[in-house]
DNA sequence: TGCAGATACTTAGACGTCAAAGTATCTGCA
DNA sequence: TGCAGATACTTTGACGTCTAAGTATCTGCA
């Protein structure tokens, strides 16, 4: 028996004629169901103060040089729209884990920067998530590497560049 | 060059020590970076009053026997929480997509049942998304086909039966 | 020099997701 | 028989995402 409600779908998919697609629906929808998974042990692993949209901004800024990026780099980074940059750095900044600074030669810009709270926040958080997720996702190493690189074409193929 | 942020906070896993979880946290950030493009896309042919969650429950029902489901059975096959079916069955509702009705043995229940409506607009979106997104996701048949085992491998990683 | 259009960000509102709490109904056991 | 606890759904509220619209600032060109 197979009680995957995803499996059952694709064979619904055949059965309507609509084989030739029926292959990428199910690849399609598995990608949502396994984000759903990642999503939803990332966000508990982080609660109450962080998500991973949040910790995935405290990341860059750490990353950065001088540990501050303007909003509009944060969302090409992320590939997010402004406003949920916005709405991210306000929750940050409410944590004590960013401020705002307005921008020294463009008065428009505003630059998001890390405090030292955010950077013990964010390294405490890479530990626990390196720990409960990232270390072992559940396939082989080669496997893994192989999934990266298909989804990497799949990310061009929707229109992302990204520069071998 | 590689501009691509995700192979660079790879490149800064490595950097800081975080070797043994450089390759997770890449396939992980790729995973949610695809789920992205592909809900953004999908949305976008969807608009504006199909998403692709109602469109989801829209085709559960459409393969169910009866035409109809309890809200429990959406939300189990489609795992989300019971709330998020409500608030989805309510605007699938408005528009005229689906009728609720009470439960014959038990009462507690509430079946959503798509009307004919509903079925037309179904059909109509899978067409679009079949010739759109499904029959052309990027890839080879073969590769897309390792692409979701590996995929099924991660949701049984991460709790979900899929029996064989 | 000055203004039209572009750019950077914020605000407002719709929708999806989850957690927690509330209501109605059912079930099992004393 | 009756009540305590379980179950099915809804409601409320927090958060992330998007689109559209609004504000401030900059830039280019007449």
């Amino acid at each position: 028996m197979n009680a995957d409600p995803i499996a059952l779908a694709e064979a619904h998919w055949v059965d309507h004629g609509w084989g030739e697609a029926a292959p990428g629906m199910r690849l399609v929808t598995t990608i949502t169901r396994v984000q759903q998974l990642l999503h939803q042990s990332i966000d508990e692993l982080l609660r109450p103060d962080l998500t991973f949209a949040r910790y995935e901004i405290l990341m860059l800024l750490v990353f950065s040089k001088r540990g501050a990026l303007p909003m509009s780099v944060i969302g090409s980074r992320l590939q997010v729209h402004a406003a949920s940059v916005t709405s991210a750095v306000d929750r940050l900044e409410r944590d004590g884990y960013v401020t705002r600074e307005r921008g020294e030669g463009d008065r428009r810009q505003v630059l998001a920067r890390i405090t030292s709270a955010g950077r013990r926040r964010a390294l405490a958080a890479t530990e626990i998530l390196n720990q409960e997720v990232f270390e072992d996702v559940g396939l082989p190493a080669a496997a893994a590497g192989r999934l990266t690189t298909s989804l990497d074409r799949m990310r061009e193929h929707r229109g992302e560049t990204l520069d071998a």
